[in-house]
RNA sequence: GCGCCCGUAGCUCAGUUGGAUAGAGCGAAUGACUUCGAAUCAUUAGGUCGGGGGUUCGAGCCCCUCCGGGCGCACCA
């Protein structure tokens, strides 16, 4: 709605700027700093000032002159030194809104697709708050695509085979003597949670190393069975791997987050991905065989490849400090064992499908709402599994510390001139979640005297340094139980429940959605248990009181039926006022708020807008007594701005991934 | 040492490709509930946008430099 009249007036401007000054350039739009300047700015007379030796001002008014009438603008203004300002035909504009209302855009049927990938947590410990950024980051930019109309994969990678799952094995097998049915009664037993029981296990593990350095052979023993994929470690490791992964989506499951693939390690191994790789990117050249220095029996990616040597002169460099082939990265060790980067090389690779690869799927689980998540196995067991990979764009949202292997990987697909893919791989990053000092002290945490010194606390899983996302949640819970208990003694219990989930969710998602990505948060109970001010439960209360309004006013007035009751003639006299009308520009500009957000990479971006529309409607509900408005027409007209603002909030928190509960 | 990121109100943070008088929340002070329930609203106080220089009609934003902080630079992932 609000873009198709951006879209109007850019194209106006440009045909004037063609027409008047025979210039052919891209015109933006802004959004005035007042908003009694108008709705809408074009600020294209600044940057021509110079270029035409003209006063901003008046080649503002020739411009103005030459664009006349466009439809849905009432007038275009010169304003300051040079500003046109757009006055939107605000009558044109709600009778569109009315009568149109805003479809979401459906997804085209074939349309090329993007992969997200997010969570991709070491199946070997309980999901703590780090992993809740990653994942709330990921679904709700899933969301946000989706919303504007894109075919989205959404990819979990599970690690299955890796060192941290081999340090929980060695646990069970070496510390606690267990065996595959021993670990089995413990998963299903009723006592403490099994994420939780390796979460603990995890850190004993890594301490005793600390300790006895000796007892690494038995991480090298596990590491070498799981790759020989026989025998009772190996089926260990693939029994807490299954059992762990369970766990995390069920955990994020009671966020609103959803998969749809769980690419495994497993089988990158199995399948061989990496051969297939490897056979490329030596043929590509793209790595060679170190044969000197530290490097040496190693195939390695020159640090030529990712890294661009900034600033100075490249050529002095060099004079001083001849190729240090020390910063080379190594793609396949010494012992001909592949890294993680190589095998990430691979992974993307297939990602594109550029890999001339794919797994094999099967069903891992359907969620009470049908939908499936499928994971990856190493041969065919399910007729008609989809295909999934080979997608045109690629987002892996992955903490920013990695962002160095992450340009290896692209280096990589660059490597082997992949060109387009490589410029369509981002690194989704994001700053990590360390703990607030006060924090620490709640949990009882013992800070070293360094760590007491700095203003936050860094997680550490092998330390068990952390706060768990079940446990943060659950106490979120019991917080908004209080509240709601104390709400509405009346309720039915598990109504209550219900409702303070919902509001728990609200916050627990909002909290991780309102700083920018590249912002690090210090984790801090009192901070995000708050249901105040700037929150998901503040949004979601607007629209509850809207909510309110709505259901009053049927139970006083009859059921609502705006197509009968209210007239453009009316809808234009209730937008005279300025507070309304800015109220119902505000709320019309839900797809707007998104297409920005996404150009920005910003989840941020909506959780602001969501808070701006809460904001200016509490002010709208204390401002206006809706029930009690004596003359008919406008009592219906602003009934129907409450209830287009709900239907949007609703929309735009749903981007979020929050919902709106039944009372609060 | 090299690379990347950050420094905006007491605290936590926003700030659209450089645009009009730098904004929120929390905290502080004051006021507003006989029900569309105050998980709210209104008002007030609070700024040399780390320092300096430069580019520009115009800089919180771009360039240089200095200061302060964080992260990364494994044959770990």
């Amino acid at each position: 709605m609000f873009q198709d009249i951006e879209k109007r007036i850019v194209a106006a401007a440009e045909a004037a700027l063609l027409q008047k000054f025979s210039l052919s350039l891209r015109v933006s739009l802004e959004q005035p700093k007042q908003t009694n300047f108008g709705e809408l700015a074009i600020p294209v007379a600044f940057q021509l000032a110079r270029e035409l030796k003209k006063a901003p001002k008046a080649i503002a008014q020739e411009l103005v002159s030459a664009m006349g009438p466009v439809d849905g603008v009432a007038a275009f203004e010169i304003a300051g030194n040079g500003f046109i300002n757009v006055r939107l035909d605000r009558a044109a504009y709600t009778a569109m809104l009315f009568d149109k209302g805003l479809p979401a855009p459906q997804p085209a049927p074939n349309a090329p697709k993007t992969i997200v990938e997010h969570t991709n947590i070491n199946p070997n410990k309980a999901a703590h708050i780090g992993h809740l950024r990653n994942a709330i980051l990921g679904d709700t930019f899933v969301r946000m695509l989706r919303r504007a109309g894109e075919r989205v994969e959404v990819q979990n990678y599970i690690d299955n085979t890796g060192v941290q799952v081999a340090d929980v094995v060695v646990g069970f097998h070496f510390f606690e003597k267990k065996t595959v049915d021993d670990v089995k009664a413990l998963i299903v037993s009723t006592g403490r949670p099994f994420d939780y029981y390796c979460w603990d296990l995890y850190a004993q593990v890594s301490a005793y190393y600390g300790q006895n350095a000796e007892a690494l052979e038995w991480r090298a023993e596990v590491l070498h069975s799981i790759e020989e994929g026989s025998g009772e470690i190996a089926e260990l490791a693939h029994l807490v791997a299954d059992a762990i992964v369970k766990a995390h989506l069920k955990t994020m499951y009671r966020l609103g987050i959803e998969y749809d693939v769980l690419p495994r390690e497993s089988e990158i191994l199995h399948l061989q991905f990496w051969a297939t790789a490897f056979e490329l990117l030596k043929r590509r050249e793209a790595i060679f065989l170190e044969t000197e220095g530290k490097n040496k029996g190693c195939w390695v990616m020159p640090s030529s490849a990712f890294r661009v040597i900034g600033g100075k002169d490249k050529a002095a460099d060099i004079e001083e400090e001849p190729e240090d082939k020390d910063d080379s990265k190594v793609i396949v060790r010494s012992n001909g064992t592949v890294t993680y980067v190589g095998k990430d090389i691979a992974y993307q690779l297939w990602k594109f499908g550029l890999l001339g690869k794919d797994f094999y799927y099967k069903p891992w689980t359907r969620y009470p709402d049908g939908h499936e998540v499928w994971v990856s196995t190493d041969r065919s067991v399910v007729e008609n599994a989809p295909h999934f990979g080979g997608g045109r764009e690629v987002f892996n949202v992955i903490d920013s510390r990695q962002s160095y292997l992450q340009d290896v990987v692209v280096a990589g697909l660059r490597a082997l001139g992949f060109n387009e893919e490589a410029d369509r791989s981002v690194h989704f990053s994001y700053e990590m979640v360390a703990l607030s000092p006060r924090t620490c002290v709640e949990m009882g945490i013992q800070l070293s005297e360094e760590d007491k010194k700095k203003p936050y606390v860094e997680v550490s899983g092998r330390k068990g340094l952390g706060v768990k996302a079940d446990d943060l949640l659950d106490k979120l819970i019991e917080t908004a139980q209080a509240e709601v208990d104390d709400r509405h003694r009346e309720a039915d219990a598990g109504e209550r429940r219900q409702v303070a989930e919902i509001i728990a969710v609200g916050a627990l998602r909002y909290f991780m959605l309102k700083f920018t990505r590249n912002s690090l948060i210090a984790f801090d109970f009192h901070e995000a248990l708050s249901f105040e001010g700037e929150t998901g439960p503040y949004a979601q209360y607007s629209a509850v009181r809207a909510g309110n309004i709505l259901k009053k006013y049927e139970e006083r007035f009859g059921p609502l039926d705006f197509r009968e009751q209210l007239t453009p003639a009316g809808l234009q006299r209730l937008f005279e006022s300025e507070d309304l009308w800015q109220l119902a520009l505000l709320v019309s500009k839900v797809d707007h708020a998104v297409r920005r957000a996404i150009q920005a990479g910003e989840p941020a971006h909506i959780a602001k807008y969501a808070f701006q529309l809460a904001q200016a409607f509490n002010t709208f509900y204390h401002d206006y007594r809706v029930i009690d408005e004596t003359d008919v027409e406008r009592r219906v007209g602003l009934v129907w701005l409450t209830s287009f603002f709900r239907e949007q909030l609703r929309e735009t928190l749903g981007v979020l991934g929050i919902e709106i509960p039944r009372y609060m």
